[in-house]
DNA sequence: CAGTCTGTGTAGATTGATCTACACCAATCC
DNA sequence: GGATTGGTGTAGATCAATCTACACAGACTG
């Protein structure tokens, strides 16, 4: 059936010698090219499968296409980022297509690295998962080889791109809170540097939604953007911070589920409930739904995107030109970790565990 | 500074035309190799800086290395697989090689095609994490390109492996379990087929070390072993029915950390807590930690297997013959969702209640 | 001063595929 | 019956690097 890897390796010609035609012949065949015989096809289809023959990609690379295509993913310790690539590998599962990712190596700001070495291995496209490499790299790099962006909302001629609705999904977090009666609600978001440059990165849209929100609603004075990296140990400890001032918040609202996790630790280490501290997330990661966990948070379709992004990178490979920019709509997933806010006051505690 | 992706591409002809000199010596000077002096030095390295050259990997794999490493992973979606790549990635990061990783498509069993993809792509060497791939199909790839195996148990003479002692780790749980006092402890594991073919995988050899600790416990009339795809909502489905048995086990302990998270789930949806049902994991994921969650667990180390397995590669790649194979020592790590049983009998929930 | 190193650079073969141009053969057309 | 056409197959250039063999200089040796 499958047949094993050959010793040393078999090259075309081993092939085009054991069936007695010519190399060429046997490129045809394996291309499915026109000018082939049913007999010929049948006799390199044999010697093929007799000597367990692989084509090089390498060696396609040097002139067609390697039949690869990259996706470049920063931390893969984000439950978020398999979700793209689960959907990315569904999309390309019939296709001819294989996928390689190129891990983003946090020491090397950035994925500019990890997309470098994909291209420096023809791939015949690339995704990449990197909302602050400067446009006009991306721009040159684009005009080399198909690139769809996911989670930009810059626009370009260039490449295309897949973005949820950063605004709307946000918004809905806000709504909800609001709606709960939360007036102190702070935002988490990672470092500024990081929700900077321009508007493009999701963060920064999520912190201007934060902040419009608070504004209409009456609460300008109450806004607070707290900074912290990403990872759940990090943001757990600038919670802990944030939970022992006198005016703590009564809802947070962080930008990603993982830095959600890390509140909802510093929740419990501070010996508080959902009941004195509701926290939102943003990403449905598998783990929000655990009814330990229970994180209301923000459904971005990670799976969708990422077989998006697919698609879109196949009909850019195939041919098209006109730049694409697709937007997903999130869904607001409400679970346990986000409640009413206890009224104020000191008789207060007793009153709302009643109404509750 | 780092200089933008030239339009086009441009190749080592270029540079030699810039910097006045043969393409050999331009080649002399990226490889580092013998024979150049400062002078032209200073000059090619000039003139690729000048013209942004990049070296084409396809065209230095079809003579020499491609400065790629391979790592085929199973499901992304596990957060231990991720802990590996951490590891491997740290490992490599001073190294000049890349990273690619090649996820096995679980439509196509068992990562033979993601390997085999990897071997197209010429990479200098694999790292595998399939623990079912036939030995033989494995010493025959071995032949040809170094490759290291990780969580494999069978010792060959043409790959190295990196494990974990599997027995210890399974017996760790078990000796604490019994400890605390359980007899009734049922074990969760995937598709009999998945832990058939000779002893080799990691979740053959904690199944025999819970079947041999009940057994020397004198349990053996006990033993109950609960087949589960891996998933933890498959799992959560499958506890549920356990769970539903009129003689419930008073312990599970699952092969994996995220079945283990599907049974704690389900112990919560029939209504019970870690005081009827204590829950032990294996792998020692980030959210175990949680105190949500707070899963009794064993550290692999996961990182440490993957630095370790990266850096066997190296030392392969590097032109050392003799196998390896390295064993890493797994640790208990005890948290909530492991207690004593209740007493059982009636009265037994009172007391118990009282007691913990 | 011829012969031998040693250090530096180059020419050109090589790698495994793709792809254009063309050759060959039979059948068909006028 | 010679010219055309269509279907098959091949020769050979090409892609961008590596790497062996060698050429050439100047320095050193006997």
């Amino acid at each position: 059936m499958a047949s094993r890897p050959s010793a040393g390796s078999v090259t075309i010609e081993d092939v085009a010698r054991e069936a007695g035609v010519s190399r060429a012949a046997v490129s045809k065949v394996i291309r499915n090219a026109y000018g082939v015989s049913p007999a010929m096809k049948a006799r390199v289809a044999e010697a093929i499968e007799k000597l367990g023959y692989r084509p090089s990609v390498s060696a396609r690379g040097m002139r067609g296409a390697t039949f690869t295509v990259g996706i470049e993913i920063p931390e893969l310790s984000n439950p978020f980022f398999p979700k793209l690539l689960a959907g990315a590998t569904a999309a390309l599962s019939g296709s001819p297509y294989q996928l390689i990712i190129a891990p983003a190596d946090p020491e090397h700001g950035e994925g500019y690295r990890a997309i470098q070495a994909l291209v420096d291995r023809q791939v015949d496209g690339v995704i990449a998962v990197s909302p602050l490499v400067d446009p006009e790299w991306l721009e040159a790099l684009a005009a080399n080889v198909p690139v769809v962006m996911i989670g930009r909302h810059d626009r370009s001629a260039k490449y295309d791109a897949v973005v949820s609705d950063d605004e709307v999904g946000a918004r809905m977090v806000m709504r909800h809170l609001l709606d709960l009666g939360h007036r102190d609600i702070a935002h988490l978001t990672p470092a500024a540097g990081f929700t900077g440059i321009g508007s493009g990165a999701p963060q920064a849209i999520r912190v201007d939604a934060y902040r419009d929100a608070m504004q209409e609603a009456g609460l300008g004075d109450r806004i607070r953007v707290v900074r912290s990296p990403n990872g759940a140990p990090e943001s757990r400890r600038v919670a802990l911070g944030l939970l022992a001032e006198p005016d703590r918040p009564t809802a947070v609202f962080a930008s990603h589920d993982e830095p959600a996790l890390g509140v909802l630790h510093a929740v419990a280490d501070a010996g508080l409930t959902a009941a004195d501290v509701s926290v939102a997330g943003y990403d449905d990661i598998e783990i929000a739904a655990h009814p330990g966990i229970s994180l209301t948070t923000v459904d971005q379709h990670g799976e969708r995107m990422g077989r998006l992004a697919a698609e879109l990178l196949l009909e850019r490979i195939a041919g098209r030109a006109e730049p694409r920019h697709e937007v997903v709509r999130p869904e607001l997933v409400v679970r346990a970790s986000t409640r009413p806010p206890r009224p104020r006051g000191g008789a207060a505690r007793l009153r709302a565990a009643g109404g509750t």
